[in-house]
DNA sequence: GTCGTTGCAAAGCCTTTGCAGGGAA
DNA sequence: TTCCCTGCAAAGGCTTTGCAACGAC
């Protein structure tokens, strides 16, 4: 592991990353970034972000619908939600998911991931 | 919805599709198509899959991490099973899904995917 | 002959890489 | 001063599109 520097560019991607309460797009990221350092450019983005990634504070998922996203390594175990009608995804606790019932003879299952579709409760009402 | 005209290149790209028993990714279609008609270009290849999901017959979905899948659409609920040893997808029968209890208040659930991963039986013995 | 299809080339996204200049330590 | 990091440009992968030729009907 190489010695890091603290770039302002890192600042603001670190600080968009772990203040987040879901899932972040690269977009998310990039734009929101933008707003507080103009000239922050995607490729930094990407690079911070592989970066955190192998140092294992973020992890990187591929939603069905939303493409990559990211999120904090240190959450406790959840899956997701994501709404057709505002496009946010959500972070659901816990695990609905019985792996004995899904499992067939002689498999052996090290992980799961579940992605939830649907309204969530803002666009319902 | 246009009429359509039976091609060899649609005959194998539907037979592949059709007669197998797990999700096939691009690349898989393409090398087995070839194997039938060397000249299958992977162009036809998407412009036919992308056809036959317009038309319902097959459902595409990307998983975490084989990417883009294409199955047939008419399958019973299941979900996927991935080996990271042999990189195999299969298919579960039935679902180990409790939706009431991942679900918060007001929240309405429309669909959901489950993906696992793990070894597969014939890799684990 | 008509017009849906194919194959090739090229273009569009998303992501990574090469390189020179810039900035943290 | 050192050398990690950034920004730009370019390159790679995956997928779609434009276009002329082909072929099903």
């Amino acid at each position: 592991m190489k010695k890091q520097r603290t770039t302002q560019q890192r600042k603001v991607i670190e600080e968009i990353c772990f203040s987040s309460t879901c899932p972040l797009s690269i977009d998310d990221i990039e734009s929101r970034g933008k707003e507080i350092l103009a000239t922050l450019n995607r490729v930094t983005v990407y690079r911070n972000l592989n970066r955190m990634v192998d140092a294992g504070e973020l992890t990187r998922f591929s939603h069905p619908e939303k493409g990559t996203l990211y999120e904090q390594a240190n959450r406790p175990h959840h899956h997701h939600f994501f709404c057709k009608t505002c496009e946010a995804t959500f972070e659901l606790p816990g695990c609905g998911l019985s792996l004995k019932k899904q499992t067939p003879a002689g498999f052996i299952v090290e992980g799961h991931e579940v992605f939830l579709n649907g309204v969530c409760a803002a666009c319902a009402s």
